[in-house]
DNA sequence: ATATAATATGAACAGTCATTCATATGAACG
DNA sequence: CGTTCATATGAATGACTGTTCATATTATAT
C-alpha cells in the first residue's frame, strides 16, 4: 500500500465527533423508511389520529403505533390527548424542513435519469 | 372506530407521488449508516482513494469498496482513476448541504438531552 | 509474460428491523 | 363495575443489510 501519512495526518487534526456521527446517521436512519416518510409527508398536511393515518396509508393500527414511537422517541413527531384518541403532528420546524430539502434533491436527482 | 372520511379526502386530494416518497426514503437511508456517513465526511474534507479512506476510517479495504459502491449507485460520490488508484470525491455540492442540515439538527437536538 | 499493487466483486454470516398477531393499557360512558 | 373504543406493547417472523473472506479485475513495472 502507498503512502497516506500526510493526508491522514491532516484529517485526523480536525475530524468530526463520533457522538455527533452516530446521533446523525441515526436521524437520518429514520427519515430511511417508506412507511415513516409517509406518515410524516400526511402530518406535515394535518394533525392526525393514529387510526386515521392508519386508514390513510392503508396499514395496520399497530404498526402505525410502532413506527409512531420511534418517530418521537427521535422528536420528529409529538402528540396531544383528547379523550381516547391521541392525535400526532410535527414536532417542529426542522423535520418539515429536511423532508422538503430531501424531496428537492430527489427531484433534481430524477431530471438526470433513474437509479438504481 | 370513528369517522374520517371528510379528514381522508382532503388528504387523499393532494397525496404525494409514490415514487418520490420512495425516492426520498432511499436517499435518506444510504445517509442512514454511520459508515458511510463517516466516509462521506472524509470526503467533504478532501479528495480520497479507497485504501486512504480504510487506513483512515480503520476499515477493511473490501468493506470500504463496497459502501462506496452504494454511495456511487446513489449518486452521493464521483470518482476519477490516476493509473491503480481510484480517488473518490463528493458527487455535489448537495451532498455537503444534506450532511450540514442534518448535522445542525442533531446539534440542536441534543442540547436538549440525549434520545434513546 | 510475470509479479505486484489497488480496487472490485460474490457468497456467506450475523445482526437489525418492519410487520403481524395477540394482548394489554387507558379513557369514556352506561 | 363492565364494556367499548383508541392506542400501546411484546413476541415472533421474514426480509434486509453491513461486514468478512476469498477471489477476480485492472494497471504498472520489471
Amino acid at each position: 500500500m502507498h503512502d497516506h501519512s500526510a493526508l491522514l495526518e491532516k484529517m485526523r487534526s480536525h475530524a468530526p465527533d463520533e457522538g455527533k456521527i452516530l446521533a446523525l446517521a441515526g436521524l437520518f436512519k429514520v427519515f430511511g423508511d417508506p412507511t415513516r416518510v409517509r406518515i410524516l409527508y400526511a402530518l406535515s398536511e394535518s394533525e392526525m389520529c393514529v387510526c386515521a393515518i392508519g386508514e390513510y396509508l392503508g396499514m395496520d393500527q399497530s404498526a402505525v403505533s410502532h413506527q409512531l414511537k420511534v418517530l418521537k422517541q427521535n422528536r420528529l413527531v409529538k402528540n396531544r390527548r383528547e379523550g381516547k384518541t391521541i392525535y400526532y403532528s410535527l414536532a417542529d420546524r426542522h423535520v418539515q424542513g429536511i423532508i422538503t430539502q430531501g424531496y428537492e434533491h430527489v427531484t433534481e436527482e430524477t431530471e438526470d435519469e433513474a437509479v438504481k
